[in-house]
Parts: C-alpha cells; structure tokens; sequence
DNA sequence: ACATGTGAACTGCTTCACAGCG
DNA sequence: CGCTGTGAAGCAGTTCACATGT
C-alpha cells in the first residue's frame, strides 16, 4: 500500500510533473500557515493565504488542488489541517539526514540557522579539506576530514549533502557525494553542477540574485533617462 | 542621449519587460564567458554557452537576441565583446554602493563573499541592532548603530542593502530603509516582504529551496514504492 | 450566501526550423 | 558550410469564471 504516505488525498497519487514555480509556492503556503498557527488562527480562505504568500487566490487553490482537496466550501481551510498536509506534501514529516560540506564562513552560517532544524533538517557531520579546521568541534560535532567524506556519508545514512566550498572544488565535492549514493544536493556555490540523472541538485546562486537586481535596478535608470 | 548606456545595442531599448528567467540566465551566461575568458577561449557558440549555462542553444539566442546582435554568423560570439555586453545590461559596469543590515553569522558570511566584490558590489557599511556588535571592526569598517541607519544610508548614497537578520526584524529594516530612499534590496530573512512599488525587492530563501529539495526526495521514495 | 475546485481561455516562455549571412 | 537571428508552433503556467457543495 502506498496510499497511506498520501494520507487524505484520494486524488491525484501519480501526479506527472509539478512545477517547480509550484512547490516553492507550496512551501510559501506552509510558511504562512505556521505563522497564522502560532497566531491562534484557525481557518484561512484561499484569498487570505494568497495574500500571505504574494499571489492569487485562484493559484493558491490550483496548487492545493494538484494534491487533493482540502478545504471545506463556504469556509477555507482548517490551518491544522492544512499545514499537516503541506508538510507530509513536502516530505518534512520526518527528518532528514544533512551533511556539510565546507567549514567556512557560509558553512558556519548554514550550521547554526534555526530555519532548518525547525524544519526537519539536521545536520548529523560536517567536513573540510582544511587540515587547521579538522577536529575542531562545532555544536556536538566535530569537523571531519575531507578524506573521509564518501564513507562517512554511507555510514551515516545520509539523505542530503549542504555543499558550500569554493566553486573550484564543488564539482569534485558533487562527484563524491554521489559515489556515496547520496540523492539530494543543496549546493551554494557558484558554478553550474553536473550530475548523474537521479540526483537532486537545488543551487542558491546569490550572486545571479544580486546580478538580477543590478539589472532592475540600472533598468530603471534607464527608464527614467528615457522618459 | 541614453543611448550611450545600450552602446552596441541598435535594437530594442524601450524593451517593455523581460522574463526574471532569462535575466538569470543572462547572468549565468556572463559567469560561463568570464572562465572561458580566464581559460583563453576567445570565441563561444551558442551551442557551447548552452551546455555550459544547462540550457539550449536556441535558449541562448533568444535571450541575447532580446538585447541585440551580438553574434557572427558561422563562428558564434566574441568571448570579450559579449561579456563587455552582459556586464553592462546587468549594470555590472560600473560598481554599485552597498550596505549590508545584521552582523550576525549570514552577514558575516555575505561580508567575505569575495564573488560580491569581484561583480562589483562594494558593501560600505555594516549595521546590527546588537549593542555588543555595534564598534567592532569588520575589514576596514566599523558595525554601525541600528539607529544609524537612515541618515547613514542617505549619507553614504546607499544604492542597495543586503537585509540579514532575523525574520521578525526584517519588514521593519525593509520600512526604514525604503525611507532612506534606497531601491533595491537583497533579502535573506525568511519572510516576504512588503514594499513600495518603487523599490526592487528580492530575496534568497534557503528554507525554500530545502524544501523544494525535500519535496524532489520524497517524491523519488514515493515513486519507487509505487513502481 | 460564501468559498472551494476546476474546465476553459489566455498569456507568455520555450522549442523548432529555417532564412540569412559571414 | 556553420552558426546566428527570428517568425511560427508548441507547451506550460496562470487567470477567469462558474458550477458545486455546505
């Protein structure tokens, strides 16, 4: 039985292709319904929640209803009710094993944001090729060396590596990790990774962000010497 | 005369609106012709900045046609013609003014991210609400007061702000720095935030690229489990 | 009466395919 | 001949509008 992991949702199971636009939205919705939770609120429209999430009410319900039905007609949706879903939806109703990659500055950073722990995502190990940062202690783990990381990773059953090195030497990081069976990649450095077809790599590209907004910003400028 | 900011661009200059994919695809571009130009390479097709970008050659046309002609019919682009292009549409030619609100491990990180500085993205000044923090050197700055804040932005001519802090505090840092007349920011709290029509906001969320990250994983488990 | 769920219309991005030019 | 630049076709994501259910 596979049915039980898509609890209440009678619908769609085999569900094709979800956008990518979609998901993220999806885990906007569960953003918003965490804090309406903590607010004591019990019951959202689909309006209210596209409100919260920067969007409409319409694509709020097209992308609930991808999954199931789970509002109630003439009310909205039960935010207990609701957030269990996103949540089982999201694969964050039970943890996963993270590894990270990089003891640096933005690994330090990622190591101690309360966001992922939160979330389900704990970080069970942390690496470095740097011999002066191995066997120092971060929390309760202390940083192991890069020499071990393939072994490592298998020991620890690990779901999910956090890659955050320098652009040099993420794609040999990628290749590792992979050796190592590891399915799902967050990768903040800037390089375009290549990997084999069934692994996940998901990048946090800050500087195309900045890039991005450089453009909408020296865009405006424009405008304004035109008009 | 604007055209001078467009100089080898004839084409569209009044472009009305270009997709935020292909602006990010544009600074995808840009990254991959700087390391052919470090590697030597003095000329790339579309074909080539395709694979290199994780894109389609077609892709690559479309998004550069959008701008002008840059190309040379049966030999493809000058690697140093066309980053000279790139980095002046994203605004990258001349270097922008930045500050940078929270000093904790997010905005330490964001502080030595050398990719900033080599794009062009000058933080001149640094901000923390924290009493403990505010006098400490950071590079050849000093963390400033909270209090600080509008008048220094103004002072310094602050063309954009990099906000890290935590969640609660950022739509009040989003407010006050819009107050100081500033366009654009770079978010990196886990919220969405309100702003004037007037300002560009953009923000990198890790939370929700995790889960998106998440989402892929179960979706894979759940796959298997059916088939 | 009110808000969901959803087919149908629409908009806009991506891919195709080929004319045009070096 | 090779590769760009681009209209046209195809496809996907979003919005509309209303039937449906409480």
């Amino acid at each position: 039985m596979f049915v039980n992991v898509f609890t209440s949702s009678p619908a769609p199971c085999h569900v094709s292709r979800i956008s990518e636009s979609a998901v993220r939205r999806l885990s906007l919705y569960l953003r918003s319904l965490q804090e309406a939770h903590d607010a004591g609120v019990v019951t959202l429209s689909s309006d209210e929640l596209a409100r919260r999430g920067g969007t409409t009410s319409a694509q709020v319900r097209k992308d609930l209803s991808l999954f199931g039905s789970f509002g109630k007609r003439g009310l909205g949706y039960s935010v207990e009710e609701l957030r269990a879903e996103l949540r089982d939806i999201l694969g964050l109703s039970q943890p996963w094993r993270v590894a990270l990659v990089g003891a640096g500055k933005i690994g330090a950073a990622l190591f101690s944001y309360e966001d992922f722990r939160r979330k389900g995502f704990i970080i069970r190990s942390v690496y470095d090729a740097d011999p002066a940062k191995v066997g120092s202690c971060w929390g309760d783990l202390t940083v192991r060396s890069d020499g071990e990381l393939e072994d490592g990773l298998r020991a620890d059953r690990t779901d999910l590596v956090i890659v955050a090195v320098p652009a040099a030497a993420a794609q040999r990081v990628l290749e590792r990790v992979a050796c190592a069976g590891v399915r799902g990649v967050l990768n903040f450095a800037p390089v375009r990774l290549r990997a084999p077809e069934w692994m996940t790599v998901r990048s946090v590209d800050m500087s195309v962000e900045l890039e991005a907004l450089s453009y909408a910003l020296s865009q405006q400028d424009r405008q304004r010497m035109a008009g």
